[in-house]
This record gives structure tokens, C-alpha cells and sequence, in this order.
DNA sequence: GTAAGATTCATACAGACGTTTGAATCATTA
DNA sequence: TAATGATTCAAACGTCTGTATGAATCTTAC
């Protein structure tokens, strides 16, 4: 048990570093789990495919900071309603922590930056399955904190937002 | 003669789509010659290599920017002793075109971009051969201009200026 | 119109790729 | 300790890749 964990991350860690540096195309998983020093066939028996190593890759920072997101939102509306400020920090303050501090974090965003830029159709089903429940979420919140707004008046405001913040990081 | 042109630029044209959509790694020759409409044999009599290809979509669009820039420094020194300002445009101007206005030419940035941020060794040697005749003469014409400045310090100026344009762009 | 050269074409090659397999090893529990 | 399941391993599979080749076709010049 504790080598199954261990044998994934060391798989993740590299991948990260690797696509980040090289490309995702750019790396082959004898490349990849060479440099992890785990066998190759590991990448299968722990993931499955090497798509879903990019998508796990992904799903291990994102997660996170969705989860704060949510966690945000809680603790604001268990204190009152929020006002429209602390929600939008709530969405905000997390994606800035993700992309802050540290170099593997900013080699993180780099990889972000090329996967945003050439899309896989392999990772839109990650994007739904890992952002809707926030967005809904979100929606939802924003909704009864601004009811004088339409709902596709908040949706396209959301949008702007997620825009921007995407653009800055 | 005439299909000679025209299948090296129906190349040049698709690997040039292809490789900003999808990456340099993510198109094969057979995908890019199928997209261009010629032979997969082509590739190799017109360019030798895959790579040469990925050269030459990038000199296509480099050499006449660097060209117009020798120009603007020749069109300025015909006329007497240029200032600073007007050197500092000659250098600046041309890149800034050639990122301006069409939806290809934006294309070809994020493929510049995708390039920069992943630098394949063998496109150093064409860096070096399409910039260090830009490179040295603009330091030249800049030490003229700027005689009380050592040649480390008018480097440094210049590096900052072509960073900040990098970025910009 | 024919010879010479330039260009295209279908096809083949060797190597790298993602993936699969089945046996070997390890860990866990009874 | 024996047995069961989880994990690792070396080896192989078929496919796709970049590259090479030689014959076929087209251009050009005499």
C-alpha cells in the first residue's frame, strides 16, 4: 500500500516537470518513467493511459484549489449573506495561491499556459468534470447576492472575471 | 520552376496553421503533407528534414523583419549621425509590424511563442544566423550614438530593450 | 521532338511510440 | 508459514513516425 502512492507521485512529479519543460508531445513515457526511475508499464497499471497521466497531472493542483473555493463560499454564508466582493475573492484568491509562491508552482502555470493554448479534446472532459460544480456553485451564489441580475447577466460577468484571471496569471 | 515555388510555400503555409494549432510535435509529415495537398516526399526534396521545415516557416517571417531593420539603420545613417530614439525604432518597429495586424501573422506569434517558451536546440543555430548580423550592427550604430557607454553596458541596454519587446509581444 | 534535369509519386525501412501481457516479486493476513 | 492480492518487471505487440529510394512524370532548352 504504501508503494502505490509513492510509485504515482514519483510518476506525477516527473511528468510535471517534464511536460512542463518539453511539451507533453515531447516526452515519451520511456523518457518519462526513466526519469521517475519506476518501469514503464507502472504508467499503465497505476493510470491507465498516458492521457491520464496529463489529466491526473492536472486534477492534483487543480482540486485543491477548487476545494478552497468551496470551503470560502461555506464560511461565508454560514456568517450571513456575502457581499459580492467576498465572493469574488472567494474565486479569486485561491487560482492566485495555486499560481504563487514557489518554481514548481510557476512551472505548473507554464504547463497550464501551453495546454490552454493548444487544447486537447482529451482534457475538456476534465475541465467539465473538475470546474462545473464550482461554476454552478458560484452561479448560485452570485445569483441571490445580485437578484436584480439576470442569469445570463451573471454568467457573462463570471465569465469576464474567469477571463481576466486566467489573463493574468 | 513555377511548381517549385509553389509546393515549398503550400508547405511552408500548412506547417505554419498546423504547427500553431497543435504544436511542432503534434503534427506529423503525413498530416501536413495531406493538409498542404502534396506528396509526403516533398518534405525531405524541398527541406531535407522535418526540422528544416520548422526553420523554415520561422526564416520566412524573421528575415524580411530583420531585413527592414538594417534598412531603417541604412535610411538613418545616410542622413547624418541618428539619435538614440530614432535607432531605438528601427528596432522596434519592424518586430511590432510584423506581430500587427493579420489573424496568420497573429498565428505565427503564438507559434513563436509556443517555440520560445520550449526551445528545440536545433533552433539555436538559426537564431544565431538570422540575429548576430542584427545584433552586432545595431550594438555598433548604439555605441556610436552612446560613445561615453561601455560595450557590456550598451549589451545590457539592448538585451533589456529586446527582453521588454519579447514580452510585450 | 528529344535529351536532361527538376519534381512528384508510391512504397519501403528502421526506430520510437503507447500499450499489453504474463511471469516474478512484494506485502498482507490468517 | 501458507496463501492471497497488490505491485513490479522484462519482453513483446502493432502502429505511427521521420527518412530514404528509385521509378514515373513533368519542364525546359536545344
Amino acid at each position: 500500500m504504501s508503494g502505490r502512492a509513492a510509485t504515482k507521485d514519483l510518476v506525477l512529479d516527473a511528468a510535471e516537470a517534464l511536460f512542463s519543460a518539453k511539451g507533453v508531445d515531447g516526452v515519451s513515457l520511456r523518457t518519462l518513467t526513466k526519469e521517475a526511475g519506476v518501469n514503464l508499464a507502472a504508467v499503465h497499471y497505476h493510470f491507465g493511459s498516458k492521457e491520464e497521466v496529463v489529466k491526473a497531472v492536472f486534477a492534483r493542483r487543480i482540486r485543491p484549489m477548487n476545494r478552497e473555493r468551496l470551503a470560502m463560499l461555506d464560511a461565508l454564508e454560514d456568517r450571513g449573506r456575502p457581499e459580492v466582493e467576498e465572493i469574488v475573492t472567494a474565486l479569486v484568491a485561491p487560482a492566485l495561491r495555486l499560481a504563487g509562491d514557489s518554481p514548481d508552482r510557476q512551472r505548473f502555470m507554464r504547463l497550464c499556459a501551453r495546454l490552454y493554448s493548444e487544447p486537447a479534446e482529451y482534457l475538456q472532459q476534465l475541465y467539465v468534470e473538475e470546474f462545473s460544480q464550482v461554476i454552478d456553485r458560484f452561479e448560485r451564489v452570485f445569483r441571490s447576492a445580485l437578484p436584480s441580475l439576470s442569469r445570463a447577466e451573471v454568467r457573462r460577468r463570471m465569465h469576464f472575471v474567469v477571463g481576466l484571471l486566467v489573463h493574468t496569471m
